[in-house]
DNA sequence: ATTAGGG
DNA sequence: CCCTAAT
């Protein structure tokens, strides 16, 4: 057993074992700190647990009972037993990490009080993962529990063992301000479909269970603060993951971080992190998935080492944008794993899994709205609200976006923070106050005034209510197998209809400078693509003007400076990056060079478009002269070069 | 962070 | 526009 998780170890070719051990005193303290967050449920973990049930059932024949596992989860749990360093599940903790351990066949211990809690348990040996699940579950709740791990979803209860994530797979962005257990609780029973919440001894055993692991692993809780006006710090203290050295070696590993990390007001480039690491990073991973596929696609089942190690490497790839390239050359094994991972649940879902009726469920919560700290970037600009995802801690990850920013960019921003970390096939749906809003052309802070003010605004009819005083958004992540019709509210008979209702539905919708002008800079696009995951900016196309303060930048500072063209003729236009600048200057220069019936767009005059040519050639001729000149040359007059270079030429 | 180029 | 490589 031991040699065969070594092997998943050495998945990624390092040599050293991908989980480091964690100085037992940490371990404990954690342990202790967390105590009072015991209830928690870390859904990777469980999601992990259950890959490794199954790929320990699919590799060896050996079956594994429930009880063990079982009693693994208990002793972690007792309390009466907090040296569990000395017990060899302890050694397991040390291998790796929480779910990993509780699988360890050979490390679970028959636990003698193996308890009330668990004792409902039937042992069983398990042929599928359903079967597991059922299993290891003892009532709906585990078996939800273990849905939800299947898929990737993470169920996470409150200190009041109120469940924040549902099986329904809602994204809660509750108003920091005033969240409410009950209005969260409301919208389950309706929004949720087939969801228990998780709680009580099963969340109790569970989740201590993975705290504990935890540990030396991942962040434990994943729970909301009970209090949402709690500073993040609070539940930041923040494990880091995944952490690397300088050599690289440790990919996937553990590091436990013996501080609380504090929590750093994230600029502006909050948004922007995430979309890179969403868009860039995310995207760029499917072709490698596949290149990996058949690698371990062996068994077509992976094992929650791997898994754990994909949650892990991105919660550091979120966490750490250090490296960037090193990171990506893991890129290959941790879309490898992510994969895997996605294969695992489909076949789990083959075996009948109830994916069909398991979502996943995150709940955000909005760190600041419109907050100092956020405000200062962007002077004069739109506030922005930030959110952070609650359910489970995902270092550094704040989902920012301007008020301006439609429910859409919210929807898209979360799902896509939610797919990078779980993988695709999620669908964000927005619930306000316990209803849908599915107008994504709203913007967070038109929803967010509704909410507050007009109790009986048109929003009402589009899918936001108002029961309440306090705005809370709900995201609800859905599976795709649930599709269509899962955000479907009861009041709310079809999307059309809301659209249809709602007259003010395009009046919110304006795209004012302001707005677009933001948006364009989120990672959101408000036109829904083929695919959520579009992250492409929306299309901007060049006016003339703008082109012909491109010309002339360029006929003055030459080719090989958009910087400076940028700062000086779009300095304000904060949608044009020098990029899109050199971009457009090539595709003007092309543009140039074809007929004019080969042309589409806006056409651009011809003079402009000689003056691309002339400045274009004059400058690859003076680039050359001037590297060699070094500084200085640049007192060619606009029209200097197109002479020199029309002359020459 | 920029620049240069390919996609 | 996006993505990378190379600075």
């Amino acid at each position: 057993m031991v040699p065969k998780k070594r092997l998943d170890y050495r998945f990624n070719g390092r040599r050293s074992p991908i989980i480091p051990k964690a100085p037992r005193s940490i371990r404990r303290r954690c342990s202790h700190k967390n105590s009072v967050e015991d209830n928690k449920l870390c859904a990777f973990e469980l999601l992990a647990a259950v890959a490794g049930k199954l790929l320990q059932e699919s590799e060896s024949s050996v079956s594994s009972n429930v009880e063990t596992h079982a009693s693994t989860l208990k002793n972690e749990n007792v309390k009466g037993q907090p040296k569990d360093e000395q017990t060899p599940k302890s050694e397991s903790i040390d291998h790796g990490s929480c779910a990993e351990s509780s699988f360890m066949p050979e490390t679970s211990v028959q636990e003698p009080d193996l308890s009330s809690k668990f004792k409902g348990l039937p042992q069983v040996d398990i042929d599928s993962v359903l079967e597991n699940i059922s299993v290891f579950a003892s009532p709906d709740v585990l078996k939800k529990l273990d849905c939800d791990s299947v898929q990737g979803t993470c169920q996470v209860s409150d200190a009041d063992g109120n469940t924040n994530c549902e099986v329904g797979g809602s994204v809660f962005v509750g108003n920091n301000i005033n969240l409410r257990a009950e209005d969260q609780q409301d919208m389950h029973s309706e929004d949720v479909i087939n969801t228990s919440n998780v709680k009580d001894h099963v969340g109790e055993c569970v989740n201590s269970n993975m705290l504990i692991k935890s540990d030396n692993s991942v962040q434990l809780p994943l729970y909301r603060d009970p209090i949402p006006h709690t500073p993040l710090q609070q539940q930041w203290n923040t494990v880091k993951l995944g952490i690397r050295d300088d050599d690289d070696n440790y990919f996937g590993c553990n590091k436990l971080s013996t501080k609380f990390r504090p929590f750093r007001p994230q600029p502006r480039t909050g948004h922007r992190r995430i979309r890179k690491m969403l868009t860039s990073k995310y995207r760029k991973m499917a072709p490698k998935q596949r290149s990996c596929e058949l690698y371990n696609s062996r068994d077509g089942v992976k094992s929650f080492y791997q898994y754990r190690k994909r949650i892990y490497t991105h919660e550091r790839c979120l966490q750490a944008p250090i490296k960037k390239r090193k990171l990506f050359d893991h890129m290959g094994t941790v879309s490898h794993d992510q994969e895997a991972s996605n294969n695992s649940i489909s076949n789990a879902s083959e075996k009948g899994m109830c994916m069909d009726k398991c979502n996943s469920g995150i709940i955000l919560e909005r760190v600041s709205g419109a907050s100092p700290t956020v405000k200062g970037h962007k002077k004069g600009k739109d506030p922005h609200v930030k959110f952070s995802i609650k359910s489970f801690k995902v270092p550094e990850l704040y989902i920012e976006l301007p008020e301006t920013a439609s429910v859409g960019s919210l929807k898209r921003t979360v799902m896509e923070a939610v797919t990078a970390i779980l993988g695709s096939g999620v669908r964000v749906g927005v619930v306000l106050q316990g209803k849908k809003v599915r107008d994504d052309n709203r913007t967070l802070q038109q929803a967010d005034r509704e909410l507050l003010r007009s109790p009986a605004t048109p929003m009402v009819d589009s899918g936001i209510s108002n029961a309440s005083v306090d705005p809370h958004f709900v995201s609800k992540v859905d599976d795709d197998v649930v599709t269509s019709g899962f955000l479907s509210s009861p009041q709310t008979p079809s999307v059309e209809a809301v659209n249809g209702t709602v007259p003010d539905s395009k009046a919110l919708v304006p795209v004012s400078p302001t707005n677009s002008e933001s948006l364009a800079v989120v990672p959101a696009n408000l036109k829904p693509k083929k695919s959520e995951l579009s992250q492409r900016r929306t299309r901007r196309p060049f006016s003339v003007g703008e082109v012909e303060a491109l010309v002339e930048a360029v006929e003055r500072l030459g080719t090989g400076r958009w910087r400076d063209v940028k700062m000086g003729a779009f300095g304000h236009a904060d949608h044009r990056t020098y990029v899109d600048l050199k971009d457009k200057w090539k595709t003007l220069y092309h543009t140039a060079g074809i007929s004019p019936h080969q042309r589409r767009g806006e056409p651009v005059p011809q003079d402009l478009l000689d003056r691309v040519l002339a400045a274009h050639s004059y400058w690859s001729l003076h680039q050359l002269k001037q590297q060699g000149k070094q500084l200085g040359a640049e007192p060619h007059r606009t029209v200097d070069p197109m002479k020199e270079t029309v002359g020459g030429a």
